[in-house]
DNA sequence: CATGAATGAGCATTCATTCAT
DNA sequence: CATGAATGAATGCTCATTCAT
């Protein structure tokens, strides 16, 4: 009857399959870019038939769906993990300092499949939307922080936003290398300054 | 012999047809991006045939090659402008406020092509050494303005690099609303204060 | 990883329709030669769609290489069969008269074909490379057939070569009438005459 | 008025040229066949803009047919110009000896186009049409020969048939060693041997 | 007459998606 | 459920031929 026949996998076989596809459609995408990346190749690195991808997935695009949280996760999981064992007397500038090596780590591990999210962000509402969400669901999380190591400050929201991508661009520098003769090491310092002085 | 036939027209006609297949192509790579646009669709655009596309270029990817430079200077072509009309007393919030202003109209105008061009800076050596070159000139000019302007500080370019990027990611944030519940005028106010403490 | 999809078929159907290709491109480069043919041509002649085809071959090259145990086969099987039935006490006027005749079937079999190849295989060594095996096996194979038939002589390999050549000179006159003014019945006495001079 | 714009030139400076397109189109064809061989190229190579190409040749079939003369004499005009220079008393072994040596130095001469010819015959009735009226004519030519060198034979045109073709296809296996295992001195003597007993 | 830019039909090849087994 | 062979529309690129200058 119904023409979708997407199956919403309850076995655990199928479960692992279908996760199994997902891990080949990240690896591949980060590899080689979406548009690079044919479907036949991700079903033979996960080792699977061509066929069965289409039981899972509609089409190419939403395998590709199906692997932002893995993406989102890879670029900003480091930032959770190590705000979550700040203890007073916080130390802005080492936890600053730990928070942005964490985060370039984070980037090291899927440089390329960083910028070609960003592209089909915006050819893609799907794509845009996802990361919209999770974005400020984590500028959020942040944001709270914040007040946690006790700076109640206005605006901090549109404070962590301007902090988040000063990081993310430093990350990008350091791992993408635009512009070889910069001094990291200083431009890292000043970077912790410029943010200390917006939530101070 | 040789398998070039590309010719570099010195011809008016020539010139301008091959400006015009440009033209087309920088159109289409903006709306569509680079792998949902064909060639008969840029010759269409820029009103020629298909068969004279190769003439003035060896492939589709050459034509990308050589709209990079219109998307740099879409990108920031504004900032070069406006400060050139600079005089001193010098106002640095209100020269921000202008600098800022002006470079996002210019995101305005070429929005989606940004985000492509990064990925391809990544899959293509090319485009990225066009890009890390045309960046590398223009920080070391912006950093000079900073002398001129009377601000003799240290390390003049990892300071611009990072001022280029917190604008850079403002631009961003107000041209494709990543988290539309900020209160743009406020975030603009903060990230022109850290400017200020950065340079001074 | 690796970019080489093409099976080699195992099972009934894929083989039988692998051979169908081949069947289709043999039949239509016969007809027209390989640049007029063009792969849609053939996969419409084999029944298929054209994407199969490049399942079964790289390209279009190795279909025709494919093609060529086949025009070696048409030009030339034709002697293997007479041989065989040949018994003592030997007629060689009558023997050769059986072989010319037949290998003047086989050539109107395939007239084009016969012609398009000798071209390839001086622009293309994989082919050259195929012919000349397969000649040299044949020659081989002929030459001993002298002495099966009791001509035990000198040089076996170079006279058996001259007479193949003078043969398939004969063939080709009689199936593309270089000279139509000719008495072929008379040619074919002559030819019989001179061979059998070479090897008595 | 007349859609045939070609001209059959008059003027000295326009003969040139055609002479040298085909002379171009000659060297391009030998060395690359008819197919791979663009008209972009031949007027390259003959120093002309590709327009006027047109102006002389209706089509780029045009160009090859108006080098058929070039590619017959060049297989066998050596033929004419050794036995020209006869005298008796006649020693036919040495005759013979020189024809096919000079002749395997015209085949030395233009190897490929040779043989591109041969396909060119078949898939094309004007081809084929000049080199049966030329093969003809030389025919008849050489079977005066053996007149005029005190050989009144019967069949004239059918035996020197064959022996013009036993020299071809033992020229042919020289130049292009279909066969390298063979003993071409001794290949070369058998097929002297043949011929004398055909003509005596 | 000459030029060479322009045309556009044609072709080899790829790949997301379907479906017979 | 699973397979992988099959489909065929789509695309980058070529080149014989034309035509404005």
């Amino acid at each position: 009857m119904s023409k979708n026949q997407i199956s919403e996998p309850k076995q655990q076989r199928s479960i692992e399959k279908k996760r199994r596809i997902i891990e080949a459609g990240f690896k591949l995408f980060c590899e080689k870019g979406f548009y690079k990346t044919n479907t036949a190749e991700i079903a033979k690195e996960a080792g699977v038939s061509t066929g069965i991808v289409y039981r899972y997935f509609p089409d190419k695009k939403a395998i590709f769906l199906e692997c932002l949280p893995k993406f989102f996760d890879a670029f900003y999981t480091g930032v959770y993990l190590d705000i979550k064992k700040l203890v007073p007397p916080f130390d802005y500038e080492m936890m600053l300092n730990k928070i942005i090596d964490s985060l370039v780590d984070a980037h090291n591990y899927s440089k390329d499949a960083h910028e070609e999210i960003l592209v089909m962000m915006h050819s893609d509402p799907d794509i845009k939307n996802f990361f919209d969400k999770a974005y400020k669901e984590m500028n959020k999380q942040l944001a709270e922080v914040l007040g946690i190591i006790g700076l109640n400050t206005d605006y901090p929201y549109e404070k962590m936003h301007i902090i988040i991508e000063m990081i993310e661009s430093y990350c990008h520098e350091v791992v993408f290398a635009k512009e070889s003769k910069l001094d990291y090491d200083m431009l890292k310092k000043i970077l912790i300054k410029a943010i200390i002085s917006i939530i101070t």
